[in-house]
DNA sequence: GCAGGCCATTGACCGGTATCAAGGAAACAG
DNA sequence: CTGTTTCCTTGATACCGGTCAATGGCCTGC
């Protein structure tokens, strides 16, 4: 636990959260950043855990996931380096995280006070305007997965994954690799492993897509977007 | 389509998209109201549709929808008189509705003109803090959705609706109405009419709780509570 | 190089929920 | 009051995806 040094100040400013903020309100704010490592599979908050600051993922992958009372885990998010995370607690009464968050590699986050940070932005209604704008992309997000669990089947959800990974939307083939274990993309998606397996070999035995451990070759991106129609 | 009286503007400050407003920005803001009566069964506006303005219900009940290719709608939010709607269009690049929506019954609603309630918000960081934390409210109750959609079948689904009914959380038992047809319902839940239907026969079988028509007596909600588990 | 562990795959089976189809009840119009 | 419509209920059946179990592949550490 640390202050950030120059060189990751710099590289804090071109996110979303620290953009539009002066050189006078990033020095008010700076006292109250810090910079963790954690491990592979260490826990970084509970579910319900008292919260008074959010985060920013500097390094490595973590998810955001919840245990139901069987025992069974949903991940609802997995935060890749450079996004920010928990930022909600602070508009809470009494801030609280709403899911648990444990590394799935080792890696480097910076931590922010909550109520420091909203201080900085009673004075930037600039900042307010985008957070407030990304946070309607996080609903939209929401609610096509909502729509997604209950009115497309799990191929269709899989098919959809794989073309949100597509890097350039408009070439017409693409090469991509799974961000992380195919485990945890199937618990992200609300399937089995088994299933995700089972659809990944009828995609490949159909000729739409070609895999090789991790990477995953799609010749015709089209046809993979036709598949899910 | 006219613009609202001294009546309705006084209920509207009620609401916490004015609540925060002085006088003079509520006046600023009354040129860009407008009452609007509609049918059931009308039509509000489309998914994809250009959106300049947001809505806050006055009377009725409206459904908020998505359609998938196959024909089949799921409903995302029930709206009922008194709460705001679709207030997100505010803060896109290309606003444009995310879903589509219909009245359930006829009604009448107050639109809002979302630029000029953007520059009113822009004076008053009281306003924006309470936004945003109606948005975040709505983000948890997306994940709550999202988890149980994922975690749990629809039994427990369906109880922890008529949990959600339930007026005073401290009554040993409570009699409440469903707010509106149990197809509308069964569908807002993700499940069909005929497993609705079939759920709350073996509630009743099982004396967790009594049914006629849209009345609901729960003799025992710790019992409810306790089934859900 | 070999043992052990983790992850992905494959197969067999089961269960929950949708679908299809029919009947019944309540609201509504004439 | 009666016919009509709309909604709800009930039953029979099908199917998707989960669960359980076994195998195989890859990586790691010794």
């Amino acid at each position: 636990m640390s202050s950030p040094d120059e060189r990751l100040l710099a590289e804090l400013r071109k996110h979303y959260l620290f953009a539009d903020l002066s050189d006078a309100q990033m020095a008010e704010l700076r006292p109250h950043l810090h910079v963790q490592a954690f491990k592979q599979g260490e826990t970084l908050f509970d579910q319900g855990d008292h919260a008074s600051s959010f985060f920013m993922l500097h390094r490595g992958t973590i998810k955001l996931f919840r245990v139901s009372a069987g025992g069974h885990e949903k991940i609802m998010r997995l935060i890749q380096a450079g996004q920010s995370f928990a930022e909600s607690v602070m508009f809470m009464g009494e801030p609280r995280y709403p899911v648990n968050a444990q590394g799935l590699t080792p890696g480097r986050l910076v931590s922010i006070s909550a109520p420091a940070y909203m201080r900085v932005m009673e004075t930037s209604f600039a900042t307010c305007r985008t957070v407030m704008a990304r946070m309607t992309e996080r609903i939209q997000s929401h609610w096509d997965e909502i729509e997604a669990l209950t009115l497309q089947n799990t191929q269709y959800r899989i098919v959809h994954y794989l073309l949100g990974l597509v890097p350039t939307a408009e070439a017409p083939s693409a090469d991509l690799s799974l961000p992380t274990r195919k485990g945890v993309i199937a618990n992200h998606l609300g399937v089995t492993p088994e299933t995700l397996s089972r659809v990944l070999r009828v995609l490949q035995e159909e000729d739409i897509i070609r895999m090789q451990g991790a990477h995953v070759h799609i010749p015709s991106v089209s046809a993979l977007r036709r598949y899910s129609a």
